[in-house]
DNA sequence: AATTTATATGTTACTTATTACATATGTTAA
DNA sequence: TTAACATATGTAATAAGTAACATATAAATT
């Protein structure tokens, strides 16, 4: 059902530790213990969470040795941000917070 | 701080009631009673979810008489969701849900 | 000015999500 | 083949969000 599919989606995007994860994957790709170091984050957590993200379509990922590397989907969450970005700049700090 | 501001925005998006009354409103502008018939929700929920939407820019509201008419914003929630429904098309049959 | 209609707000029981623990799996090197 | 490193998964206490009640405000009609 479509609804679902929307929470799904929003509902990925609704967390801290995953939203840092994306702001962080917008840089670079990185794996998931340099994930996990860089954000100060155990690594259950990071992975928990990266597995959600990957469940999307935000990341992607590909092996390489012992590491994973996951990457930000360029195709549709690079833009979605930054059209975000800039509705949070032109309405939230009017409206929001 | 930027990262309270994505959780406000995302956590406005993470919510049935407040996706319903978006999606209507991609079609029309209507008023409280009329987003309440036409989902079957309560007036009180309506208004709550309303308050939130316009505190994040989502819609906006112009009075006639008692009546208040909320439209959603056209210049960025509606291109978002456009995106958003592209995403969702291309990914998530594949990897959500 | 009292009544009706339209909408908004305060509060709380209940539902849902998150985090972090313990632990499992998978890969490489000695 | 076992030790070490990298990542994933199951589970549960805790934290956060939701819905719906009661009630308040605001405009129009009588």
């Amino acid at each position: 059902m479509l609804k679902e599919t929307y929470r799904t989606f929003f509902g990925t995007l609704n967390n801290n530790s995953r939203l840092e994860i994306i702001q962080l994957l917008r840089k670079n790709p990185y794996n998931v213990t340099q994930i996990s170091k860089v954000l100060n984050m155990n690594q259950t957590s990071v992975s928990h969470n990266l597995a959600r993200l990957k469940r999307c379509g935000f990341v992607a990922v590909k092996n390489n040795g012992k590491e994973r590397i996951y990457t930000l989907n360029s195709k549709t969450i690079k833009p979605l941000m930054k059209l975000i970005d800039q509705h949070m700049d032109t309405y939230c700090k009017k409206y929001c917070c």
